[in-house]
RNA sequence: GGCGUCGUACCCAAGCGGUCUAAGGGGCCGGUUUGCAAAACCGUUAUUCGCCGGUUCGAAUCCGGCCGACGCCUCCA
């Protein structure tokens, strides 16, 4: 059984997909006005997990990501940068995208940019008109009016009455009937420069929250399985969607809201004050690799704040280590005419966990319990073929949802060299030359390590 | 002001009324093994779960108060 924790009944449910066998997924994308940050790829490190973890338990996940290539930041920056908002964005996009193959994220199936389909906004939006969910403006502004929709609120649990009207209201730029009505067309203002689209309102731009309604029903249909982000989009994005998409199809347009929690940093939260924004080339460039990255993303249940730290690396570093010497050491033994079909039963339990509203503790601790005693029953030598063929299989459906073993890549000729070299000289107990190689190894960049079957040699991490 | 989350060892992090004399990981220290090193393994590191009360036969787990951290309240993942 799989369970999520949603957000709209807030508690625990069994998930059961609306066709059998298949998950329409929506996961909230990026915002293309700048280089994507740590706490943005925790979340998309969120979603990458409940993907694979959906697909750990066969289902055949559809997974369609928007990226909002127009909206008032992107304008913003566009406008600073004194270039067009497409070259902005699109050097984005690309960046962004690169970003996510380096972290070993599956692609999604789609990624759907806001500007390639605003005419579905604007279908939609003429149809909220129609259905008087929606009113036009003096400035050729389309608002959604909230209190048309009786369960608004309900995602968020929100109550208008109660809310502080604070500055950002009452400074809004827009005219409006109601304060909390959201824009679903903004009228074009001399700031929007080339950005513009002909609509039924005149020229003008989409809202935000239109282009998640829209592109989400066209890709998956009026009612879909699961749809996500980080927590501070349940309101107002979130709820806005349902508003305008439920009172567009009247369906219940989405089953299950999971959201993922933020991601400190240092201690603290981020913010460009406190220079804690880590981009990903910034990490990179101070010798996180993808796996220990994911590491420090994974470890922590997504519904709770974990702490992104620079301190952590070498917690991170220590554990794809292992991970990987544990690899190769069930590699090097010979598992020919072993079939392979019993799992390990703990790997039930692994699945079971995973399932469970995303316990990656939990399915972390029980798959390191599982390896110590694998180590230990290889040290005293009394593991047999079946158990190194189970094992191999528990490891490899463990690194399809974790992603924390490296791919080893070629050993240079030039080290394969001097690793022989140095096992003639270990052969002969030659041990000053054989330490001399070592260190030259070493220099190079490589660790060797002596193991009963002969010398192994892995690279250094930086 | 409203809504909500969290506080567990040196650090990270499970736990959701009894199996908790509290998983798992990192770190420290000691040991086995090894030419040395590395790795692996073993042992050690919380009689205690922010503080104070209460409920209960029984609480880290439920209730109340206090202290502390954090989030949302119209375009922030």
């Amino acid at each position: 059984m799989i369970q999520f924790y949603n957000t709209l009944t807030r508690k625990k449910e069994p998930f059961n997909p609306i066709e059998k066998g298949k998950v329409s997924l929506y996961t909230c994308g990026p915002t293309v006005y700048d280089e994507a940050h740590i706490g943005n790829f925790r979340t998309f490190m969120f979603e990458d997990l409940l993907k694979r973890v959906l697909m750990l338990n066969g289902l055949d996940v559809f997974h369609v990501m928007n990226i909002t290539d127009v909206d008032d930041k992107t304008i913003k920056r566009a406008k600073e940068t004194a270039q067009p908002l497409q070259a902005l964005t699109e050097n984005y996009t690309q960046k962004f995208h690169e970003d996510l193959k380096w972290l070993k994220m599956l692609p999604a199936d789609e990624y759907p940019c806001a500007t390639h389909h605003v005419s579905g906004m604007i279908k939609m939006i003429e149809s909220l008109i129609k259905k008087e969910h929606a009113y036009v403006e003096d400035d050729g502004s389309v608002y959604f009016k909230v209190n048309s929709f009786s369960k608004y609120g309900q995602l968020s649990n929100i109550k208008f009455e109660d809310q502080k009207v604070t500055e950002r209201i009452g400074s809004d730029e827009y005219s409006k009937e109601s304060a909390q009505d959201f824009a679903l067309w903004k009228g074009w203002k001399p700031d929007d420069g080339e950005v513009a689209w002909d609509s039924p309102w005149g020229k003008g731009r989409p809202g935000w929250h239109i282009e998640c309604s829209s592109m989400s029903m066209e890709y998956l249909g009026d009612h879909f399985d699961i749809h996500c982000g980080g927590v501070d989009n349940m309101f107002p994005h979130h709820e806005n969607e349902i508003a305008q998409s439920q009172c567009h199809a009247g369906s219940s347009f989405v089953n299950v809201w999971l959201h993922s929690e933020h991601l400190m940093v240092e201690g603290g939260k981020m913010s460009k004050s406190e220079g804690n924004i880590y981009t990903v080339s910034e990490l990179k460039a101070k010798g996180f690799t993808p796996e220990i990255i994911r590491y420090q993303l994974l470890s922590g249940h997504y519904r709770t704040k974990i702490n992104f730290s620079l301190a952590k690396k070498q917690e991170g570093e220590k554990i794809v280590k292992r991970l990987s010497e544990f690899k190769s050491r069930l590699e090097s033994f010979d598992l020919e005419n072993v079939t392979l079909d019993e799992n390990p039963t703990i790997y039930s339990e692994f699945v079971k966990n995973l399932s469970n509203d995303l316990d990656t503790p939990n399915a972390l601790a029980i798959f390191f319990d599982f390896m110590k005693k694998m180590n230990r029953q290889m040290d005293k030598g009394s593991i047999d073929k079946e158990q190194v063929a189970s094992s191999l299989y528990f490891l490899d459906k463990f690194d399809s949802v974790f992603g924390l073993i490296p791919r080893t890549g070629k050993v240079p000729e030039e080290i394969v060299k001097l690793v022989r070299r140095r096992e003639q000289a270990r052969n002969i107990k030659d041990w000053n030359e054989s330490d001399n190689l070592r260190d030259k190894i070493d220099a190079l960049g490589w660790k060797v390590k002596d193991t009963a079957s002969g010398s192994e040699i892995s690279k250094k991490s930086a």
